[in-house]
DNA sequence: CCCATAATGATCGGAAGT
DNA sequence: ACTTCCGATCATTATGGG
């Protein structure tokens, strides 16, 4: 009942919206699904309403956007930034475009061109008023007759101060890839902003919408409630942290259980600004979680496993003070299945391998005599089950793929790289083992960017960032993806080979912001950290993921738990955060 | 020196069985 | 409720050949 209700809202909405009645049948039969999320229809709506259904080919494309109105010039430009097979991303973009242009029609206001000041007093106005005192009275001097013409209309105060900075930052960041259109109008139509508001509250409802159904589920379903446990289990429990099961934190995207608030709260002393986020495997011995818990004032962990994300598994545990509430994916999202994420493995890729996911990428690979062991017991007993469970095991073992007949190959570093959310070739130039062993340490992208996407509407300029134990940049790789503009990134990784690379990645990508660069994260005592945040304002964001070779369960020499040589510097990781944090709240007097 | 290869288990959570 | 079993895991080191 509740979800008829809920439906008919949602065409009526797309109705309002100027869609046709015909045209939102077809998006819903099209997005599939016996109850299709609000958000994917208005995705296929999108799509259907901007490339008509015949025109695949990339001139009909093109002709196409420019019969809507985009100028050939930015047609092209946005296909040749975001590839041709992406059309929903395309579309954004020249919408974003377009949206900035007319501003530069519609708004005559001084409301400012110091997007690219260097006035480094106007850098930080949104960390310093988004501080924790005063959560509701929200950037007053932002005010201008949007924000009033959407109170009037109804909206609440924050949703809508909320919503305009995010579409500012979004014709902002037009005009950031647009070199060659003006700067004088980067702030959103109140029609765009009031689209915005929509899209919110839908992905709310949604959210609500499956936190109910998922209570439904839930009690009818499981057991009855089991009986209270004993005093002495609750002193145990108080100590260590179960793994959820299935892990998926706070929610992942395209599965049941999504939350919008923490089952336990921040402590108030956590709350950001300044933001942090921190990340390790999640299977550590026992103890180490509740122990980096409570040096991280008492957050709980979130636990993630990364095949929710991509085609592989990687549990890992994030500590994090962001928000959780209107998380959003990054466009292009990976594929979910081995066959999907590599066609070509479809090919050879035997029934009885029942395999559909991959195992965590490590940071060593199978040798090529195994997988010739592999094909020449296969061309003997190809067809013995004993034989084929065993291959199969040394498969999960290894994580192969099946590349040719009988043949079963390790990934190849590209491979990973596409499995991780990594730009093709990202670490190109260093050699093949130290790009598995830096693969193997890394970020999943799309998991990371999942959760910083929060940031995305908070920072309209862009950020500051403190990336700890850097490594190839998967958190910086994240924000890049997220469209989040990077101030600074302050960068502290040991190996030389990650450095370079993460160095390539700053200059390809043409970023416009400063990097520092350091070695060793001994180096970054209270003093410099003060220095740096003078210089530039502050930190918005510390990010990291400190060693695990002595957490990993793959380590068998020197798995010495939290305490060990590489991994005890996660206790730097805390002392930077609470220098970071400590001269942070003396700025702000 | 660099690279590829092989050898090196334990711990944990969860499933399955009793 | 208890036991047993099963599978996964951001790795380190020695060695031999180039």
């Amino acid at each position: 009942m509740r979800n008829v209700v809920h439906m008919d809202e949602t065409v009526a909405k797309f109705i309002e919206m100027g869609f046709s009645i015909e045209m939102i049948g077809r998006a819903v039969e099209e997005t599939g699904g016996e109850n299709p999320e609000p958000l994917m229809i208005l995705e296929t709506l999108f799509k259907i309403s901007t490339s008509s259904e015949a025109s695949s080919s990339k001139s009909k494309v093109i002709d196409e956007l420019i019969g809507m109105g985009f100028s050939e010039e930015l047609v092209i430009k946005a296909i040749q930034e975001h590839g041709e097979e992406n059309l929903e991303e395309i579309t954004n973009v020249l919408l974003s475009y377009a949206e900035a242009e007319k501003m530069h029609e519609t708004e005559n206001e001084d409301i400012n061109n110091n997007y690219f000041s260097d006035d480094n007093d106007d850098v930080n106005i949104f960390s310093g008023l988004s501080s924790s005192d005063e959560e509701n009275e929200l950037h007053s001097f932002h005010e201008d007759g949007r924000l009033q013409d959407l109170i009037k209309m109804g909206y609440p105060r924050k949703e809508a101060s909320i919503a305009l900075e995010r579409c500012d930052a979004i014709s902002v960041l037009a005009t950031y890839s647009c070199i060659s259109s003006n700067f004088s109008g980067e702030i959103a139509s109140l029609a765009e902003v009031v689209d915005f508001i929509f899209a919110a509250q839908m992905a709310r409802q949604l959210d609500e919408f499956w936190a109910a159904s998922d209570e439904q589920e839930r009690r009818i379903n499981e057991p009855p409630p089991r009986r209270r446990r004993l005093n002495t289990d609750i002193a145990s429990d108080d100590e260590l942290i179960r793994l959820p099961n299935p892990m998926i934190g706070f929610g992942v995207p395209k599965e049941p259980g999504l939350i919008t608030d923490r089952p336990v709260p921040i402590p108030n002393i956590a709350l950001g600004p300044p933001y942090f986020y921190y990340e390790n495997v999640a299977m550590t011995p026992k103890g180490v979680w509740a122990t980096m818990s409570s040096h991280l004032y008492d957050i709980k962990p979130e636990f993630v496993d990364s095949l929710y994300f991509c085609a592989a598994a990687r549990k890992r545990g994030y500590i994090h003070n962001l928000p959780i509430k209107n998380r959003f994916e990054i466009q292009p999202t990976p594929h979910y299945t081995i066959q999907e994420e590599f066609p070509l493995t479809k090919k050879w890729w035997p029934a009885w391998d029942k395999r559909t996911k991959l195992n965590c990428v490590l940071t060593c690979i199978a040798s090529a005599q195994l997988t010739n062991k592999i094909r020449k017991r296969l061309e003997k007993h190809e067809r013995d089950p004993a034989v084929q469970k065993d291959i199969v095991d040394q498969c999960k073992k290894w994580n192969l793929v099946w590349v040719g007949k009988n043949k079963a190959a390790p990934l190849e570093p590209y491979e990973m790289e596409r499995l991780l959310g990594f730009p093709n070739n990202h670490t190109r130039g260093i050699s093949r083992k130290d790009r598995y062993k830096s693969l193997g340490n890394s970020f999943q992208v799309d998991t990371v960017a999942y959760h910083l996407s929060v940031l995305k509407p908070l920072y309209p300029k862009g950020i500051n960032v403190l990336s700890l134990f850097t490594g190839i940049g998967g958190g910086e790789v994240a924000l890049h993806r997220l469209q989040i503009p990077m101030k600074l990134v302050v960068s502290v990784e040991i190996s030389e080979v990650n450095r370079n690379i993460f160095r390539s990645f700053w200059e390809q990508t043409n970023q416009r912001g400063d990097l520092i660069e350091f070695r060793d994260v001994e180096e970054l005592d209270d003093h410099k950290i003060e220095g740096l945040m003078d210089q530039y304002g502050g930190f918005d964001l510390v990010i990291g993921g400190s060693p695990c070779n002595n957490l990993a369960g793959a380590n068998r020499v020197s798995r010495t738990g939290l305490e060990g040589d590489q991994s005890s510097l996660f206790y730097d990781y805390c002392r930077i955060l609470e220098a970071v944090r400590s001269k942070a709240s003396r700025m702000r007097r």
